[in-house]
DNA sequence: CTGAAAGCGCTTACAG
DNA sequence: CTGAAAGCGCTTACAG
């Protein structure tokens, strides 16, 4: 029975020591016979003792210290603007407890930046940190560091196997792109060309969106599509006029191409382009609700996005060390979140939330 | 800061009264001179008062208790399956808070038992209570009750706007047929024809299955496609026998049919008589995540299912009502949850979910 | 009408 | 090595 959960006191009374002894045990404070330990220890077990959560948040005074390590958002980087909602719906809603986050970013283009970032989280004596490894030698060195301080961490974004990480909260990034493969494949009539652009600025990007683009290309395996009728472009530096260049002279070498797949989050680039310049109806399918593919998708230039729930990717990671600091919990090693497939008949549920 | 937070002790010591006497006014315990009374009430104001939450949960004997009035799940209505696991997800994350649930269930084709079991409700004297509406009169009058007797409620799968609801959480029934319409559209060749199925048993849902077809046909307002190419066909009493009977005769009137919309969670029915008679290929698009729908959509007989997140809708019940009634935060009073988009390659992750 | 006290279950010094 | 006590912020019952 829940209801009648055993207290200190009891295991007090039921081993004749005072409710100080017995909590001595339970926080391994030593000080204690090793008799009078074992003893405790037993009668906790078999009262099935868990401490009463309340009371233990009122009465300490210190607070759980977590730090977030993420990119900071910009206008090339929108995507980064959702993850402090979800980090502060997370710190909200555990208002009453002991709790409190200091938010450090470092800029997504500077690994420099990204190191001396790492110093002041330490600084900042953490109890957990929650960072997305976007530069892996650096992030691999970061988590080591951590692991050596005995400080949990858990990973958004994506994850490096190398670390011992507390848990993961993200996409499945090939499956990601196999559900790209099988939204494209439906609005794409079978002797029609796709069209693969991969928009790579900095170099972390490069495998995320291999993984994303290997999944998609895995989706065709079992379709009737010949996959010689897929073509692969990159653009490196995706300022317009190499858009325009570099997407119009892959449009003119295949006029059959009808869709485009935009492996990263900045599909709204390659639609601007195509709504410029009023070229025949394609599909054009990419992720992540920014607020300007929103409006490409609103609009009808872009037909599916598909979104990871960046926000609650940051929530969860939040609430995954508060649990395990807090509560003991120890969370799921991995987490992937729903893909989600937006249109512009559904995005409004998926923009207004929180 | 709200680090230092002001206490009861805070604002007797301003008013020059002791802990007792804030107690009494601010629970509207009468007893306090009138004075005192509003002294007290400015102060706390002043100050911006609010109860420290862990506190009082610690202190309170008595548990909140909320009662659900849900339809039973059964083999027929596989859909009611999922509520269950939100409630119990919704009271184990508020463990060791004072709350207690208790689940009434009554017969989805059954009136009267319904009238039953909402006898049994009010023998538990609930604080709260989750309220699927499913029979309207009956419905309202229950409500009716509630409101008279103060006790909060709120709705999902449906609402009733005469009643006085705390809140609903569902979802929007017409928009949802929408994103059917638009899905349905992109797989469907313009000279193709569309059917759309209602099977409706009971009385309830026809409403409900009524605006999801207008919300399905309001799409193609639009579009180029030809509204005399939708077909209706509605299924009373769907046995295996009816389905073959009644699809079979539509499909062969209709060759041009090239996909099949069912407004409802019972797609696999057609589903599984599509697949029997190795019909050629058609597109069937359906609702709601029931096992049987997942195993068509897997298999390919099923391309999309839309999902409305019954399990959510009934764990978002359960926290608003504790929100309110121990927080005092008053929820929106309409919460459209996400339109879910699912197909064969991302459904893994909305049904392993919790 | 008002105050003083006990107690929820835990943690944290402190005294011995 | 161990116990007794104070206190977290609130609620509750009781005395005056």
């Amino acid at each position: 029975m829940p209801s009648n959960k055993a207290r200190i006191k009891d295991i007090a009374a039921r081993a004749g020591v005072s409710i100080g002894t017995v909590d001595r045990v339970l926080h391994e404070r030593g000080e204690v016979a090793e008799k009078t330990r074992e003893r405790i220890i037993k009668i906790a077990k078999d009262l099935d003792y868990s401490p009463n959560f309340l009371a233990r948040a009122l009465k300490t005074k210190r607070k759980l210290h977590l730090v977030s390590l993420l990119p900071e958002a910009t206008e090339e980087n929108a995507f980064w603007l959702k993850h402090p909602l979800g980090l502060k719906r997370a710190i909200n809603e555990l208002d009453p407890f002991p709790v409190k986050l200091s938010q450090v970013t470092f800029d997504l283009l500077n690994e420099k930046n990204f190191l001396e970032k790492t110093v002041n989280v330490f600084n900042l004596h953490p109890d957990g940190v929650i960072l997305a490894p976007i530069f892996k030698a650096e992030s691999i060195d970061f988590c080591n560091r951590l692991t050596k301080k005995k400080i949990p961490f858990v990973f958004l974004d994506g994850y490096l196997k190398e670390s011992e990480f507390l848990s993961y909260t993200g996409e499945d990034i090939f499956q990601s792109g196999r559900v790209a493969g099988q939204l494209t494949d439906m609005v794409t009539p079978v002797q029609k060309d796709i069209l693969i652009i991969n928009i790579v600025r900095n170099l972390k990007n490069v495998e995320h969106l291999n993984i994303r683009t290997q999944g998609f290309l895995s989706y065709f395996t079992k379709s009737a599509r010949n996959s010689e009728r897929i073509i692969k472009l990159r653009i490196s530096d995706p300022v317009p006029e190499n858009i325009r260049k570099e997407t119009g002279r892959a449009l003119r070498r295949n006029p059959e191409i009808s869709s485009i797949f935009v492996t990263g989050s900045k599909s709204y680039k390659i639609a601007d382009f195509i709504r410029s310049e009023e070229i025949h109806p394609l599909n054009i399918i990419g992720y992540d609700l920014l607020e300007k593919n929103v409006s490409h998708l609103k609009s009808g230039t872009i037909k599916f996005l598909i979104g990871q729930r960046p926000e609650e990717q940051a929530y969860r990671g939040v609430r995954k060390l508060f649990d395990f600091l807090s509560l003991n919990k120890v969370p799921e090693k991995m987490e992937y979140l729903p893909i989600d497939i937006v249109t512009s008949e559904n995005v409004n549920f998926f923009i207004n939330n929180h």
